[in-house]
DNA sequence: CATCATACCTTGCTTATCTAGGTATCGTGC
DNA sequence: GCACGATACCTAGATAAGCAAGGTATGATG
């Protein structure tokens, strides 16, 4: 009753997680931008503004990996009423490279958007 | 003599193949909306058209597995002047899934352009 | 018939996310 | 003062996918 070789939805959720891959590490450096945020703060934030939502289990180890490669800082901050949060912010390498990247990023979605124009056109809504 | 702690450009060229891992299979299944193409005509293409340099050992196993996915179908031609090649073709769970995919990658641009907005501001050039 | 170019394919390595847990600190109610 | 829940950070193992390097096969050329 059912012959299609695929089960769209939950290859097409696999693929979603891939492209945001790429992407997440742009987004983290991007978000931390203009403020220093810690890591739930993060999370929460790439939800609301990009509509990304990561679990925790993905981004601490990304932190990691980029304090490690010294594109962030971390400190740790007593919260008034709360719990210690650890604040990540830019380095300066942090701040080149997101820069970097962002251009990088650009010139890749140019090339794929090159590739998707011919869809458009047949498109019957 | 050299305090970096990071070697930028190593670091950007992984990161750029992550980013490319996201957008690569829609890319692909773009590449053949118009066309039926053979394996080492889609690396062409893919370089000319969206500067993306793919090697070999990457293509083939990514054609297979859209093959056994059921998104592309495949065909032996024997060339007049030339040796066999193997042309793929979308299928029409392929064309549907393609423009899913291609909502969902804007969708999850349009995101990360948002964070990116903030960068603009203050480039130095 | 040996050589070269084209074309397809496979193996092992590396990297990075996700799932599903676990640990630590603080405030509150009894 | 002590149990409990909320907040926050972190880790281990499984999984997935690209890449580099090398292998196979076909046909044209001298």
């Amino acid at each position: 009753m059912n012959d299609q070789p695929t089960e769209p939805a939950d290859e097409l959720g696999k693929w979603e997680i891939q492209v945001r891959k790429g992407g997440l590490g742009l987004a983290v450096l991007a978000i931390l931008w203009p403020d220093r945020l810690y890591g739930l703060e993060i999370l929460r934030r790439l939800d609301s503004q990009a509509g990304m939502s990561i679990p925790e289990g993905t981004i601490y180890p990304l932190l990691s990996r980029m304090k490690a490669e010294g594109l962030v800082d971390s400190e740790w901050v007593e919260a008034e009423a709360g719990h210690p949060r650890k604040y990540y912010r830019l380095t300066d390498p942090g701040r080149l490279r997101v820069r970097e990247m962002a251009r990088s990023w650009r010139t890749f979605a140019a090339g794929l958007e090159r590739l998707l124009a011919p869809l458009e056109i047949g498109e019957t809504k």
